[in-house]
DNA sequence: ATTATTGTATTAAGGTCTTAATACAATAAT
DNA sequence: ATTATTGTATTAAGACCTTAATACAATAAT
């Protein structure tokens, strides 16, 4: 999963929101160190400062700790994520759902609609 | 439906995108005029050249036209309008596939999870 | 002990977006 | 004919984001 920061939204908001993933999806494992703020924000092809405003904000939000000078590391509290996690997914349904509707779609469509995409998808990958 | 603009991407972004569901699900009608730039800057509560703004890309894209000075107007090409919302469509469901298998959700789960929030929102409207 | 690496803070510059305040030209309305 | 309304253009100011270039303190590594 490579870093990717498009044009239209903030920098630091689309970090927040790729690490927060790589959290809730494993690459970055529970307990984890995460690699230093200057690695980071070069493999992001970033400013670290702008790196760093992400990780704050993560901090902030107990997904991450900081341990001075070893460097920061990922929650052990898997719960947390797991909550996270959920979160997220019902987010995204609700958004999905609300820009459906707003479109005109009701919720026969949009489930056939989706089913048909998948069954597209599943088509490329065989 | 009102204007609804958040402070987290561009303004102008945002307009082209509620304009063209206007248009899109019909509350702006084919060959239908538009209130003039200034009173949908004041609708929005967002200043005349930002709403200019929006409404040029969107004159761009060929969903509205103007006539110099008796206003703007949406296209008569209800076709060019179907193709639109079916644009629109594919890519709200590509782009939430792909942030729900990121996030680790087969299609099965995914299935399964809009299966149920449908439902709970079902039971909320009866 | 010395060095390197860690997170963190500061300052300056440039870019984009937004607002505000006008102004102009064309034409519909009167 | 005159007036009002239309889209359009311009300029200036401020806010936020991003980058760049440093610098500092704490501590892990040597």
């Amino acid at each position: 999963m490579p870093w990717d920061i498009k044009p239209d939204r903030p920098i630091y908001t689309q970090l927040i929101e790729q690490i927060q993933l790589k959290i809730c999806s494993g690459v970055y494992p529970p307990g984890s160190r995460l690699p230093s703020v200057r690695d980071l924000a070069q493999e992001a092809s970033v400013n670290p400062n702008t790196m760093q405003r992400a990780l704050a904000k993560l901090e902030e939000d107990g997904l991450l700790y900081t341990n001075r000078t070893s460097g920061r590391f990922v929650t052990e509290d898997t719960d947390m994520i797991k909550q996270v996690r959920k979160r997220l997914a019902e987010k995204h349904v609700q958004d999905f759902l609300k820009k459906m509707t707003e479109l005109g779609f009701d919720y026969n469509e949009i489930i056939s609609i989706i089913s048909a995409m998948i069954k597209t998808e599943e088509m490329k990958h065989e």
